[in-house]
DNA sequence: CCGCTCTCTGAAACCGGTTCCCCGGATGTA
DNA sequence: TACATCCGGGGAACCGGTTTCAGAGAGCGG
């Protein structure tokens, strides 16, 4: 493997001249510039990243910490995380926190000592250790705030508000929410909306949980629903699913005896049945978002704001007019 | 941030033996090993991953490669490779190949000059591209045999062989197979397995495809379907997610028309209607092993052998016997 | 024609660990 | 008591880049 010592001797100039030439092109002139490129590629010569990040303090690695990739939601994210590290020739260092606080923090920590920042989905996290997090290194959170730390948000108000017009706008005035876990920062700015919406349009809503966001929740919430309740707002797509499956056992029909409306998106709710009206969130975008103003923080530009990015509502068969029973 | 210097400075010892005493505790004395210690947890030493990568050559990280983590098989997959990683205190280099072999191959060069090795996931690469890669550096193959490049298999044949033997049972005589990308190593296996299985059985096998591995795929599929086979066995998740749905539009009901089994699992085939008969693999475990093997390959043990891994059969309704219409 | 400034290049220090080589002292053996 | 051996520890080189600092040479004005 060839040293940058190797290049400066095939191209007859030193170490240091060797380096500019390739670091800050700008800094040697263009005859020295041709003769040292050649060279490298002559040699296919490729620095070595931990010599580099070892003066440079900057290591080329982004932290990305994710509560779990077994939600589709996740996998948008880390693609757009993906694209915007390559494009600034860095790579991502991936970590499932298992939505475990103590586990997020940990990863944090770990990741911190090498990556040049992270980026966060910490639904789960006290806002006192993100914050001391941030402290210590440059910090991206998504779909989450905490104070004045620079965060990416997927904006759960206004995709609540959406939701909550859609259902109200068909006719229904009882609502029942399936909420998510417990401390979850999203679930409680989206039951603030849900509430909100609903009284402004003089309709009740029925709040179930908190509960945790699996299956199994969903499907037991199926028996806990208010029985004046025409139409249910869930939390995430995990307690939707467990939730149509309870519904179908209880032999309720979705939309002609309740109308089902999910908090986030899945490729799956097209298909199953009924197909679920459900937010659809630029999730992509929010990753590849998030990487780029965690770079500009390590750059030194970029400041502490909110970016936010706003849901599309996706209608589809298990929501309609209430009482066509 | 304290340095090693500092920690041997407070230790009344030099770099040299704080190093060891960290590094090699069975080098030094007891004594000076818990001066040192205690030393280093006192300033809160953390050694920096850089500069000890640069005179180990070892930088503590593996490269992970997949075609999507929009498949759910690959969430437990990612979930396995960090669990072995966080044993051996290393961390996972993520890339997404979006299953497309050139920027799979660019990836595993980009990843390969930072990651002590690579763990990939490479239905789509050609194995001259893959070879060649092995030989640079560390490498294991998942769900993918090239040679006698290390691997850790799914074991492909056999779950198509209990698959087979499920429908067969049932009493069925004509099968079809929706089969998966063109080129695909497994797809490829499973479809000799299947031919075999079903030879065997004197029952006819109808093979439909190569087809993308997608929903669309899948819809489209269902009309092509020979009209007297009474099973279908179907490639992956995406593809019976489509299938379902073509056969829906069509009105052909599931199992009472037509049976459908699918080669690997989804949690969301449980809450299907019907939910659907499939493989289900212990991913989390394979990509645990392909981690470990990868770090004893790095550490010089580890052979050149292929792991296999065999799957589990998930009996639901979308089989049943034939010819209930 | 001299001297000053400006630009480009090279030598060497430096980042923070690991490891080679050697030394001093303790131990064992004759 | 004398000498070989073994062991823990220290000094310094080293990994492969980047950056500082100073010097050489060119261009310009006086």
């Amino acid at each position: 493997m060839a040293t940058l010592a190797d290049v400066a001797r095939a191209a007859g100039v030193s170490k240091a001249t060797a380096s500019r030439a390739l670091t800050r092109p700008e800094m040697v002139t263009e005859a020295t510039r041709e003769k040292v490129r050649a060279a490298a590629d002559r040699l296919g010569f490729q620095p070595n990243r931990s010599a580099r990040a070892l003066t440079t303090g900057r290591t080329g690695l982004i932290g990305l910490i994710v509560p779990t990739l077994a939600n589709p939601f996740f996998s948008p994210l880390v693609l757009g995380a993906q694209r915007a590290a390559e494009e600034a020739d860095a790579h991502l260092l991936i970590s499932v926190s298992e939505a475990d606080a103590d586990r997020e923090a940990a990863l944090a920590a770990r990741l911190g000592e090498q990556a040049d920042g992270v980026v966060m989905v910490a639904p789960v996290g006290t806002d006192a250790a993100l914050r001391e997090h941030a402290r210590q290194r440059p910090l991206i959170l998504v779909d989450r705030r905490v104070g004045r730390l620079p965060a990416v948000v997927l904006d759960a108000e206004e995709g609540a508000t959406r939701l909550a017009d859609h259902l109200l706008e068909l006719g229904h005035r009882d609502l029942a929410y399936v909420s998510g876990p417990p401390g979850s920062w999203s679930d409680t700015r989206r039951r603030a909306a849900l509430a909100e919406r609903a009284a402004a349009a003089g309709a009740r809503l029925h709040v179930l949980g908190p509960l945790p966001p699996t299956f199994d929740a969903g499907i037991a919430a199926a028996d806990r629903l208010p029985a004046d309740a025409t139409a249910v707002l869930v939390y995430n797509s995990y307690l939707t699913l467990g939730l149509l499956h309870g519904l179908r056992a209880a032999g309720r029909r979705v939309p002609d005896d309740l109308s089902v409306a999910a908090g986030d998106d899945l490729t799956a709710f097209a298909v199953t049945d009924p197909p679920v009206t459900a937010l659809s969130f630029p999730v992509e975008e929010a990753g590849a978002t998030a990487v780029r103003r965690l770079l500009d923080l390590c750059g030194g530009t970029g400041a502490r704001t909110t970016t936010r990015l706003a849901p599309r509502l996706e209608v589809r068969a298990s929501t309609g007019v209430p009482g066509r029973r």
